[in-house]
Formats: structure tokens, sequence, C-alpha cells
DNA sequence: CGCCTTGTTGACACCAGTCAATTCACGTGG
DNA sequence: CCACGTGAATTGACTGGTGTCAACAAGGCG
């Protein structure tokens, strides 16, 4: 399934307490973890209008079947998808509230340029204060106060739901980012 | 590269700080995200004493040209670790700090288990209070009290590096843990 | 025996959570 | 156009979990 809009990947405890484990923005292959993997235990939720293709797993077997070099490529993106995944575990073990914020702002930034959706200093984040909490495992009122933080500091202003930063070096640094896991621009070589 | 011996991944800032984001029991493929991923930006550090067999990329390169089913399964190896790094995200960003400690307890057993390495109601632990802190986001100080809560609450005893426990579903309610992320005995079909 | 790492403890500071109230933005219906 | 309702953002007061620092105990090992 691959959406067009913004959508939420989520674990829910039984008391109640959730976890959003991943944000996929526009191009994204949602789930393709659930080809091999089947029985996903956590949930994806939409965030914005989302138009969705999706691909049928019978395909994606044909597909792997049949080409080696674009299987890889599948490949890869998953394996980008856990390289994200552990600059996460990183942010949430290692980085204070504000870092941890800017540091997701970031990489948020660097993702979506990559598809055409952010201007030079600002993109949208369709994320109310609460979600955020969810994201970083953080409490809606200390994303709100670490907001503050990062606006009083003058690396980050916001205008609804928009992020603006004029300055992004100064924002990697005090998030200490390194856009590397990200592999952007990385090919699959072919031979 | 399959390593015969426990092996840590992890990430470190400028300012020193680190982070743990994986730990390699005896029988994982450690580095293979590394295949198509290139440069990898965290390192790999070995816990105990180590055999390890190395397995070249161009060799992997000509594996997954010729041999689809093989493919797949080494892709659903590298997307059972993707899925063990969300649910480590949902243990710091969603659970105390105790039950962190028992949620990873769990997955250890059962991971050990897998691989013949832990006995019914024990298993070695190869890491110390300090390296555990850096695996589940907290200080050296704050696992030692988080043990001493587990021991106290009779969950869980040790015995210098073994934990042992007599009730594991006890302690897999205390820590809402379920492991089906883990795909255990999960096959990748051929057909 | 004495070093060195690890584990343990206490005192204290501070970051972050909780609860409740208030303000703000925005959409809806009268 | 304005009153109202709803969800989001913001604020304050207070609590509690976690970090830091420092000291000491407990083992393993040369």
């Amino acid at each position: 399934m691959i959406v067009e809009g913004f959508a939420l990947r989520q674990k829910t405890l039984e008391d109640g307490r959730r976890q959003i484990t991943a944000i996929h923005v526009p191009g994204d292959f949602a789930d393709l973890h659930s080809f091999l993997l089947k029985k996903l235990d956590d949930g994806v939720e939409t965030l914005t209008a989302c138009k969705v293709v999706m691909f049928p797993h019978e395909n994606l077997k044909k597909l792997s079947d049949d080409f080696p070099h674009l299987t890889r490529v599948l490949w890869f993106m998953t394996l980008v998808d856990a390289a994200i995944h552990r600059a996460w575990i990183m942010g949430m073990g290692a980085l204070s509230a504000p870092e941890r914020l800017a540091h997701l702002f970031c990489e948020l930034k660097d993702r979506l340029t990559q598809v055409g959706l952010a201007q030079a200093d600002r993109f949208r984040l369709p994320l109310t204060q609460s979600e955020l909490g969810d994201v970083l495992g953080l409490s809606a009122v200390h994303v709100n106060r670490s907001f503050q933080q990062l606006r009083m500091d003058g690396i980050v202003q916001t205008d609804k739901r928009d992020i603006i930063v004029s300055d992004w070096d100064e924002l990697r640094r005090f998030a200490d980012y390194n856009p590397d896991y990200l592999h952007l621009n990385q090919t699959v070589e072919r031979d």
C-alpha cells in the first residue's frame, strides 16, 4: 500500500497507552513490512486525506520471483525504515525533549524535501501536539513546553501547523542530527 | 556476518552520550542491513567471545540474483529486526523503567530459547547494569533500582548474570509483553 | 594482597507527568 | 453576522519519576 498522504503506525497497550512507531509521508510504501511478516502487530491510521495504491501480496511475491533487482530496491526501502527506527530509539534514549522534537523536525524536513513537499524554510506538520507526544514518548503538555523553548531560543517558529526554521544548520547542531541514516539519493546497484 | 556470541549495535552522539539500538544473540545475522544500505551509521561491539562467519556482499548479491526464496528469507530476517526496533520504541515511549527492563527480559528469553540458550526458568544476560542503561535509555543507577523493584515484587531473581523467573506469565503481564512481534517459528512460504 | 570493574545506597536536583482551568482557532447553525 | 460548541494550544500548581554525584561494598583477577 503506497500512501499519498500522512499516516501513522502505532502500538497500543492494554491500558490504553499508545506509542507511534512510524510516520509515513506521501510516497512511502506504508506496510511493505507486512508482505513477509504477514500479521503485523501494529496498526496504521491516516492523518490526512489519503489516496492509497494497493499492492497485493501475490504480486509482490511474483515480482520477487522474477525481478531480483527490483526486489533489492523494495528490501532497501524496508532497511531504511529500520534505520529510521534506530534513529528514533537513539533519540528517545539519549536526547532531551526539545532535542527530540528538533530531531524529528530535521528528519521530516529531509524526507518531505525528497518528495517535494517542503519549502526552503518550512514544512507542514499535520500532527497535533498530543500526537507528537505519542511519537516522542512525551506528554502533550511537555511537547508544548518544548515547542516554547525552541521558539524562545529562536531556532524554530510556528505558524498554524507550519514549522518554520531559518537556520537549519543551527537546528541540526542542536538536535545532533545527521541525515546519513535516511540514505537519501542512494541507489541500489543493479550489477 | 553471523555471530556466535553476544554483540551490541550502538549509536554515539558528539558529546559522548550513547544509545544501544540492538542486541544480537548467537545465530543472528548481525549486519545484514549493511548489504544494501552500505555505510551503516552505527557500530557493532562484541560482548562475549564471538566466532564470526563472514558473508561478502558480492555473495549476497549473487545469491539474491539466483535464489528468490532465499532472498525473501533474508529479507524476512531484517523485517523481524525492524519489528524488534518498533517494540523497543514502544517500550521507551510508553513503559516505566521496571516495565522496560521486564519487557527486555521477556524478549531475550524468547530469542535465546529459540537458539537453545535459555533454560526453563533462567537465562544468562551478559550485560552490565550500565550497558542495560544504554539499552533502555536509563541511568545505571536507575537500572539498579528497577532491578530491586522487580526483585522485591518477587517476579525476578538474579544470580550473578543469570536472570531467574519462576512465573513468566506474571512477568509478561507486568511488562505488557506480547511475543508476536518476534514472529517466532514463522516460515517464509516458498510458493 | 590490592586493584579495578561492577553493583548498591543515599541525598539532592530537575526533568517530565498529571490535573485542571483558560484561551484560542475554527466550523456550524441560528 | 454573531452565538455557540468543539478540539487544540497554553498556562499554573503540584507530584513523581529519573538523573547526577559521591561514597561505599562486593567480587574477580593479577
